[in-house]
DNA sequence: TGAAGCTCCTATGTATACATAGAATTCAGG
DNA sequence: CCTGAATTCTATGTATACATAGGAGCTTCA
């Protein structure tokens, strides 16, 4: 697709960076920013359902988010369709669609294959990595800590930072297939992050389970790529998981 | 919905007797067939894509294949969105979709992807599972080289078979997250198959593998399930890589 | 003859009108 | 007052007409 900044109206707070990669971009294709109706549609029910602005079991009637949306109809099912894809929305016998549930078992379950996903794609990170890229993001996450105390910045670098080695993971598996599947945890894992934020503790415990899990792979060490990845997944989910029991509320705000 | 079986614009002269009919029919079993045509469509091109009649890199356009389907490009247009979810189809720049080639490369890659879940699963079915079902199951695949013998008719109950068996690990597993990427798994091998199908003696030695896991799941023993998967998955491999050596050339007629 | 520009054409993207099934509501009867 | 059935209403499923982008082919000029 042609721009890949098109949306986030109100982000940019690296301002000249993002903008200077931009136009970069925009020289090198001129198509720029032709995303068509339905992608619109998608990216901003898909954010909305992820930031839980659209609440799990909300239902998504297609005039009215067409309306909302400002797209017809035809370019909103098709929004809905990717959706209901990527298992974010689910349709309703006969009164339309609704944004999916994400219960305590489902949490489970979906860690459950994040694990078995994860824990291979280390391995293979072990094998297949580069060092180098490895090497600057074990820089980078012996410096987080330090992050965790700039307060909303550095807390956005620090899961900046995340991304980065989810990216690098990606790269180093080299396997569409698994990435792919990876890509598609994330995405239900992003909904189930707004319940756990704001915890500075667990977040450097997670940034020293990260800084070994890439001291493994950077050596090559398969096996204590994977153990690690189990014991900070096993982490994580003890985090979430008491986040959960503190605050069993609904976590829309 | 009108009538199931739209695709006779012109028809209709019968009048009463089909009316008559469609009354019968809907009085005896209400949820009549109500398949909608983007499910009609899906189904027929996602069935074709698998059997092999649209070949790898084959083009879809959606007027010409509309056309031939019986359906308008809007039901067309969202089995085409769904394929391409499924991994399936892929669009093309400017100029319409295809079918999604199937290299070595991807291969291995899909097999990568199926050690992962695989062995977790089968971790998880030793653990979970209901001993009755895979005991039977036992029983079923210690008769299976006995079908082999048995022609067509036989094959086809040898492969019922073990759809039987993902059936029994999918409800042993019970995790809709990961029942739903080993279906997507299983969608693309159905692809692979085909090339590598009709070699008795692998199928033989296949069962066996098979039972071997059936074994490990039954007496709960979560290492010997997860590693007789391995080796099986590895055996499966390999004959496929050997039957794409003996026979390079794309496999579609 | 080659290359560059233009035009046309094709195939997707979008909007809208219409058909239809299922749910909710309301009305009638007991 | 409750129950059942018919009706209305709503929301999706489908078809089709129109807009538009990108490429192929042709034409023209050097």
């Amino acid at each position: 697709m042609a721009s890949v900044y098109t949306e986030t109206p109100k982000a940019g707070i690296t301002g000249s960076t993002d903008a200077a990669a931009a136009a970069a971009a925009a020289a090198a294709v001129p198509p720029v920013a032709v995303v068509t109706a339905s992608e619109r549609a998608y990216r901003q029910l898909r954010d909305e359902i992820l930031d839980g602005v659209l609440a799990p079991g909300a239902g998504l009637l297609e005039v009215e988010q067409s309306d909302r949306i400002g797209v017809s109809r035809t370019p909103l099912r098709a929004a809905i369709a990717r959706l209901i894809a990527d298992g974010l929305v689910a349709g309703r016998a006969g009164r339309g669609f609704m944004v999916t549930e994400m219960s305590v078992d489902s949490i489970h379950e979906l860690y459950e294959l994040r694990r078995a996903l994860e824990e291979h794609a280390a391995r293979i990170a072990a094998t297949r990595r580069d060092p180098l890229v490895f090497l600057e993001l074990r820089e980078q996450f012996r410096a987080a800590p330090e992050l965790l105390l700039h307060g909303e910045a550095g807390l956005h670098r620090y899961y900046a930072l995340i991304d980065d080695f989810d990216d690098a993971l990606d790269a180093a598996v080299g396997n569409p297939f698994l990435v792919a599947a990876l890509a598609n945890v994330r995405t239900h894992l992003a909904r189930i992050r707004r319940l756990a934020r704001h915890n500075p503790a667990r977040l450097r415990a997670a940034a020293a389970e990260h800084l070994l899990i890439i001291e493994a792979i950077v050596s090559g060490d398969t096996s204590l790529a994977a153990h690690a990845t189990h014991v900070h997944l096993h982490q994580s989910l003890s985090n979430v998981l008491a986040a959960l029991e503190a605050n069993p509320a609904a976590p829309v705000d």
